[in-house]
DNA sequence: TGAAAAAATGCAACTCGGTTGCAAAAATGC
DNA sequence: GCATTTTTGCAACCGAGTTGCATTTTTTCA
């Protein structure tokens, strides 16, 4: 009696791109089982480092072109940090949503929750389409890492 | 009889130069000049333009060390475009500041006014220091030049 | 089926914003 | 003056992202 087994997560990145009717493609499951598993937004670099560690190396080309792709379909966003690098995760069910984006290891996270939309006042002939907001400061892993002195460093995600 | 003339931009970067007691250099004078004389936040290349198009060419490096020693004093700060470029304006007095980037011409402009602090709710350990906030959408000029059919187009300022 | 068309991949060369190292030139301190 | 610090200039470099083009894979459809 096998009981049913948890969805892996290529099943789930498989399930994702067949609900957008396009062809499933090893590269875009490897590229989404990597964010399903991530905790936080990922560079390009630190993609392309996972998947050489999984014993998979993604062509840097390749791997570009899949964010790229994934965006248009809108199954992923992108956030560029103040280190001018692009972070993606998957595209999470709130429509706005903030970000925060720690100052010490530089990870970036989607924030979910109710985002007040700031009045702001735009001078005339000015349209607004959409609010983007980050909050920085320090994530709760840095926060830990410089209260309990001398403990192991968080190290940066790249 | 000459009338008290009115301050330069020279005058003004000058003034600015010598209220945070640092050596007032041309270099400094020059990059400051041009953010004065701007109506939108400038690129390190159109920076550069502009001081090679009157006829005092700037060296690459030393603009940008020009423009970080001009950040690091606060007089100017800079936000990243979604183009991944930074943009430097002056400092403006309100100490938080709302951005706005057109999506047409790509111009970033610091936007004044009350900025109604979204009430964010952060996951428990994080920290928040600062909250940026940038509106996307279409500036009054480009607005404009979309309604006002194959009037001259406006140039997006690099 | 099995060719033809379309989409995805791999590789090299390239662009471009930004940095680093180091030496020459000002500016500053005494 | 002369030594020390700061600023400038140049060249080489770095890393994120793009482009062109040839190859492979997938899809379409007669
Ligand atoms: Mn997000
Ligand atoms: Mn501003
Ligand atoms: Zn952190
Ligand atoms: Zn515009």
């Amino acid at each position: 009696m096998q009981a049913a087994p948890a969805p892996t997560r290529h099943d789930q990145a498989t399930r994702l791109l067949h609900q957008c009717g396009a062809t499933v493609t090893p590269a875009r499951v490897r590229v989404l089982q990597l964010l399903l598993a991530a905790d936080a937004a990922m560079s390009h670099q630190s993609l392309q480092q996972a998947a050489a560690a999984s014993g998979h190396p993604f062509d840097k080309v390749t791997l570009y072109r899949v964010l790229d792709w994934l965006t248009g379909q809108g199954l992923v966003h992108s956030v560029a940090g103040h280190d001018r690098v692009r972070r993606f995760s998957l595209m999470n069910p709130h429509h706005a949503h903030a970000h925060f984006e720690c100052s010490v290891c530089g990870r970036l996270f989607c924030l979910r929750g109710s985002l007040a939309s700031a009045a702001l006042e735009l001078p005339p002939g000015f349209a607004s389409d959409r609010v983007d907001i980050t909050v920085h400061g320090r994530c709760a892993g840095c926060t830990a890492a410089a209260t309990a002195p001398r403990s192991r460093g968080k190290d940066p995600g790249v």
